[in-house]
DNA sequence: AATGAATGAGGTTTCATTCAT
DNA sequence: TATGAATGAAACCTCATTCAT
């Protein structure tokens, strides 16, 4: 049975990640033991090595998969829209839409995945791995832009993606600092603009 | 003479702060130990817990002396530079021509800082305080910039300084990942033209 | 069909001994798990339970059927051979012309045997008997020597033969630890040749 | 104070040996964990790793320093005594009347030891060494034994001696499986006696 | 004030065994 | 009968902190 064995297994793996999910971003990757997953999911410490070979496969494999699952869900919601800008600014509302609570956890477990993996080669290879991805969703639609005429032509799709990246992370930084909802969202709104004034 | 002992704890203090900064900033804080930040200094650890209460004492105490330091050296150069365009320049150019591998490890540390008193009541209050000082540190020139007429009137100096930190801190963050200074420096060089453009 | 049954329990008993005695004699008692054993055999885990109670149990009957093979095997052998001196030497040849890497492996999985079940009685009990069965092997050639003149009469068959296995597993001992199969061959014929000049 | 620390860990150093060669001993090298360890000496877990590094470096440490101390110990007496036959008769004696409880849990753990260096290069280069020191204790006396025209000419001492430590094991390993002393008495008698009518 | 040996809670990982399928 | 996922008790080792000297 070789087949439902298989599937069962991605589903299981699957729920573990979750449940990692939460105790990672909650806990962070230090403060989180196997017994917390554990608990969180109501299984027992080895079951999850079953699955996983140490604490550090879950949370690599954790990011891989969420890091994944936003380029297909972004790539997705482009599809469907008419310009650059239309996708540029749904990149934007979904930053604000963004349930704030997820949003604290969220950037904190990604934050700290990028500082781990900043001290750890390997892991900094898939850091870059999926950062390009992240890149090129949004430098696609700069480069579209500019060859439709809806942006300047002067702009480097490069820098500006990096920079939208690299604002949004920071305005999520910020946001895990003070943890006002409407300033954060006066900021995405702020860069929305600073950008498009930029762009146009 | 307690005036003596006193500067001397002082001075002491400050050491192993210096010290503990290495060690932070190159292993994290959960993989500092107290041993290491010792032999770094070639003192005991006894000696360590004479001026300092904890390792998140000294974490934190580390911090706080870092910000202040940073608020004090830029209101000094501030101080001697003529128009808010130029204090907003000035702020760039110190980025760019800050040490990389200062910056790296700098960067390291106090995104883990940032995100280790995330998960602490006592320490986010610490960090807001903090992070005031640096949001007024700019805020204080955007408005002098528009009181003189050099940037527009419509711009919320409290957003545009938010942003302008955020997007610092971005760009350190992605730093961290890809480690070329070209790309650093162009997107510094991106982000002060961008917010310029969003100024004047 | 109970007999078919049995046979082939009978016969997988068999085959899981032969695994274990695999991975027994390479990775030691402690370093071998179920599941080194499974995988060395291409079967699961919860087979290996279907014959055997528990990992201990496996050890036990795997030495038990060794020890039995073993001495059914020489006592074979013997009852080709005219004296007692041919069986003797027949049985310091066996010792000889054993391939070497099969006797480290043995010789350790043996002495562990050995050392382990000198822990627990029940084992003991168990080794005691085997042991027995293997001075009645050599202690019979003596007495039979003895009897037809070949040996001395004053010699004490039953320490003479304790000091054989003795020294046997010694050499094998010291094998294990120098790994040089001239020296084993050396110690074996120096053994023989001081045991003849003792008996005759 | 150098001098006194460094004595003073020395001295624990050898106390948490003889508190871990009880364990050893008793329960095996697998069987006793660090915690029996600190327990037989009253003393915490944390305060064994202060004077070894790990569960396997106290293992070899004992052994190594066990080892020196035999060698030490015969040289010693042999020192006071007159001829090569002598001295041979007295390591007999010494085994003889060596307290057997004793006997049991040494020969355990130096069995043990012997098996499981023999799956290690590193400790089985140790034993080497080792063994080199015991054989070197031997061959000597059976050297000067032949210049003095005490023992014959014609044995090869190399041969003779790696008998000698070969056969002692042997018994010893007999001894742990059948518990009699009488019979151990009687199988070192048997053995001096034999190795005396090859010797003369 | 300085030292560093001692403590012991706590972390990750392993693995014999069970049991639903 | 065979499978292998699940269990959970241990095991080794680390390290912040204390305290006698």
């Amino acid at each position: 049975m070789p087949k439902v064995t298989e599937a069962y297994k991605e589903k299981k793996r699957g729920v573990i990640l979750e449940g990692a999910l939460d105790c990672f971003a909650s806990k962070g990757y230090q403060g989180t033991t196997i017994d917390d997953i554990a608990q969180e999911l109501g299984i027992s410490k080895g079951a999850i090595y079953t699955y996983f070979t140490s604490k550090e496969d879950i949370y690599i494999q954790l990011m891989e998969k969420r890091m994944n699952q936003m380029v297909k869900s972004f790539h997705k919601s482009f599809a469907h829209l008419p310009s650059a800008s239309a996708k540029l600014k749904y990149a934007f509302q979904r930053f604000i839409e963004q349930p704030l609570e997820d949003l604290r956890r969220l950037v904190r477990f990604h934050l700290e995945f990028t500082i781990h993996s900043s001290r750890n080669e390997e892991m900094q290879a898939l850091m870059d791995r999926n950062f390009q991805k992240a890149i090129d969703l949004i430098a696609e639609i700069i480069a579209e832009g500019k060859q439709v005429g809806e942006f300047r032509k002067e702009v480097d799709e490069q820098t500006v993606t990096s920079l939208f990246w690299a604002t949004r992370d920071g305005i999520a930084l910020q946001y895990l600092s003070s943890g006002e909802k409407e300033q954060f969202t006066g900021l995405i709104k702020g860069m929305e603009e600073m950008l498009f004034r930029y762009l146009v």
